[in-house]
DNA sequence: CTGTTTGTGGATACCGGTGTCCACTATTAG
DNA sequence: CTAATAGTGGACACCGGTATCCACAAACAG
């Protein structure tokens, strides 16, 4: 663009209500920016061109950007005609790299009650549901990937926990 | 218990690595009362007898159980012998009315993009990613009640999200 | 009535996710 | 080589979820 770094245009608001969320924003950012990558097809873009169609800010755009090239999600390329692009195809990408990428992925193990005497054998009482809900959240992660957003297909194996 | 209101004991340290979760901390202490609540059978528990259990500090237990008082899922007590009692069988209660009551409901018919235009008809490039998730915990939230904590069973219709 | 128990309500402090900024390095064009 | 482009790295500010505190009201025991 004409030089200006930080345009300072407030995008529209993306979430006027209370903020609650499945995932924290930072994971919904870095799921959005590589779909975008898909979606390009293969050629970089820059953060400057990523924040408009992504809604996400230039200077943390870049930040999630860059854990993201640093895990190995993306790659990066200075310099004039650089920018980010997938470090693999979009089949080999799925949603569970990209929110470790992130430090967005819900640790599993942890039982509702934090104790350490709670494990499978030996469950508190609220151990059967939570793993219900983890394994459904762990299996749509591991079972999306990139691929599936940009043909908008539904993954091979069905998302159920049960 | 002997007139000290706050005993200032740091329980042990419920998440000791990144404190990335599926719900809200709020959220989970609210399913923890709530399921202490019920399996105690219906007699009423005082919030200095139900912060040892869950592991919640007092003080913020009293703010959760006062949300859910608020919002009719629990019933209060006050004076010698009072205490915290479900306010309705604990079949009666579903986690999403748990959720809700504390304000940890995610929003769902948010989209991924937060843009206006996003809807079924006219779907961003996520859409079928998120409604599968958010389906798949809408599914869980409402099947599960506190029964099912207290007797260690499942819910009638598997969560699944497909 | 008096004192104790136990929840109520709101003000306040803390902390980590979120967002911003700036100086710097790498790469390419000319 | 020089200038412009574009990402790197880290320090810092902001804000909302999380947690604490205190004065008060209700209910019960004696």
């Amino acid at each position: 663009m004409t030089g200006v770094r930080s345009p300072r245009v407030r995008l529209p608001v993306l979430t006027p209500g209370p903020s609650q969320r499945l995932l924290s924003r930072t994971a919904e950012y870095a799921l959005r920016a590589t779909s975008c990558l898909a979606a390009a097809g293969g050629g970089p873009l820059t953060a400057e061109a990523l924040s408009p169609v992504t809604g996400i800010p230039i200077p943390y755009l870049l930040k999630v950007l860059r854990q993201l090239t640093a895990h190995g999600v993306l790659h990066a390329q200075r310099g004039r005609g650089g920018g980010f692009t997938l470090a693999r195809p979009p089949e080999a990408i799925r949603f569970t790299d990209v929110l470790e990428a992130v430090g967005a992925s819900p640790v599993m193990d942890q039982c509702a009650f934090g104790w350490g005497k709670c494990n499978t054998r030996e469950p508190c009482a609220l151990h059967p549901a939570w793993s219900r809900l983890n394994h459904a959240f762990a299996t749509w992660a591991r079972s999306m990937t990139l691929a599936h957003v940009v043909r908008r297909q539904r993954p091979r194996s069905r998302v159920r926990a049960s």
